[in-house]
DNA sequence: CATGAATGAGGATTCATTCAT
DNA sequence: GATGAATGAATCCTCATTCAT
């Protein structure tokens, strides 16, 4: 067995450059160049354009992991889910996503930019499923809940959430815990979603 | 008085830049060259740099006035809207920040790419003066509502509030209409005010 | 007049390029790279891009200036020149684009690399131009010559002449004189004729 | 005899790198990459470098095989064809010429580009010979043809024939077929060589 | 010997900024 | 002040060549 195995090598390669990306993204935001993605990762620019067409690829291939991440974790274990009442499943969907985030330092990143990184098609999709989901649950919940503008109320849930974590998660130095911050938004959602209950 | 007064010819010159830096940022987005912005402006390169330092300053101009007029909008006759309920008080201020941004090219530019100019500082204050606003609509009205987390929750309203509208005015072809949108936000944002209203 | 008068300077701006991409492409063929043309020319790169769209204008640019020039000389009094018998106007042709090409340091660099730069369409359209004047010639003699394959002779002929001088001016120490290289084509092209000619 | 002659493995692999950078010279060009040629080989680049020093070497090599098989059609049978009349003599080198080069898409491909490829030792001692076979048929006539200057009639012979027939093989879409040029060609050489004749 | 991933020098092109006129 | 030609650092990407496996 001359060969390395070529198919792990590749990955081991293109992890290390998504990483790679994620850290230089961190540092210069937008305006990273194929070097610093290349030093970062430790390799030569060459080997960068082995794995990935162009930087454009770098980037979506950072965002790719990360809304397929964040998919991952909304739709596990939906079926149960499904049946919370609306501030645990809310708050239970929120917290999941957060500890994601969080704990990458490189998805960190990406939240920092992520109303610049909206065109990219990963984002795009990861939006939807992340709306269907929710609209789904009111659909499940029909009878408790029952949205004027079912539509439009799950795109500003939607929007409201995830741009707040976001925003709060580029602060440099957050003027309060995260905890606070899912609270709230609970609360808000909660109160949200009760109106358009039953009378 | 042969000759303009030199304020009012850089008034004019610097006006007419930013507008110029507007309806180029609209067109080319972030991509926008100094050259974009004097042709769009009438005037020479060298001409732009008499006026503004670098091309940071000219997109930072923009923003500054943008920032400014949205200030304004909500400032004008503050003590009067204090005094009006929740649901109006929001939606009325929702309405003049809608109405600025969607009539001005210039903004719209400017709203698609908020999240990327969050370090601006310019942005940063107007940011400073909305939450203060919200702020003391709460405490001008603690009779009616008392959070439980004022600071928290104000940032919470702000970024629902700014990022949604930001997220809606991105959309190449928004599913449904600006009214809509601030109706149910009306929505969120007044069950979130009542749920802090007193027992 | 503050202004330089900005025709002129973009003239001489261009031929100076133009020159300079001969020089350039004397000495390294092919492979000659923008940085080669802007040192030979005494500018900066982003010069030559201010005139220029690409490398391969200047190529163009240096190749359409003798292609127009060629077409000049065989042109001119062109309908004196039909009334000629065939030797001489084959050879005053010749010497003519001979002495042009000889005398100028780009154009031999030219036509050094003819065969490569077919592609390019002012070499195209020149060599419509002199095919064109060579069956002109025909037409005009029609009762002296009458070849049994008009369209084929005139290609034959041209390329032999072109490509045999070109040819000529590549070789790098010519074992003869360009006198005795005239003669021949000249007794090679008359003999053709000649047996195109009537019975 | 368990392991294959070296001597002969190696033929075959230089061998097959050649006709893959025939054929890939045929795609691509002078763009042509080692990867290019690699794929075409079945091979690896790595390989390639075992049995060539560098990109240059392959294109001397498939131009060495070209004008080697170019020599032997014309030398083959040689003294017979020196007592051919002058028009049958040159048509039938000719021919075989046209068709060799034809029938191989590589040597098309070659002739396409045989004048930025005159610098290649191969092509400049093949020139040699054919000047030279040239040169002996003259002599061997001597009593018939008697050229006022053999050496550059020979010269003038040689280009126009090859660079002919080079650039007809050049045409991508060639507005006659090669039969008419042939005999073109073998009209124009055999009236040049009779005007050279005894009075 | 074969492989093909890794290398990195090199090349085309852009664009913010300057400065002579 | 106004101009816009000139500058050249910076950037993306390619590809001949090497070398560890």
């Amino acid at each position: 067995m001359r060969k390395p195995p070529q198919q792990q090598r590749s990955q081991v390669m293109v992890q290390n450059l998504i990483e790679a990306t994620a850290r230089a993204f961190d540092r210069r935001g937008l305006h990273l160049t194929t070097r610093d993605v290349a030093e970062e990762a430790g390799v030569s620019v060459g080997s960068l354009y082995q794995y990935f067409k162009n930087k454009d690829e770098l980037l979506a291939g950072l965002v790719s992991r990360m809304a397929a991440d964040v998919s991952l974790v909304v739709m596990r274990n939906l079926p149960q889910r499904l049946a919370l009442d609306y501030p645990t499943f809310y708050k239970s969907c929120l917290l999941e996503i957060v500890a994601l985030v969080s704990d990458n330092p490189g998805y960190r990143a990406v939240a920092r930019h992520w109303h610049e990184l909206s065109t990219v098609q990963a984002v795009q999709t990861a939006e939807q499923q992340l709306m269907e989901v929710a609209r789904q649950y009111m659909l499940h919940h029909h009878n408790e809940y029952q949205p004027r503008d079912l539509q439009v109320s799950v795109f500003v849930g939607y929007n409201s959430t995830v741009y707040t974590v976001m925003r709060y998660l580029s602060l440099p130095h957050p003027p309060f815990g995260i905890d606070r911050l899912v609270n709230e938004l609970t609360e808000m959602m909660s109160a949200y979603a009760e109106r358009n209950g039953k009378v």
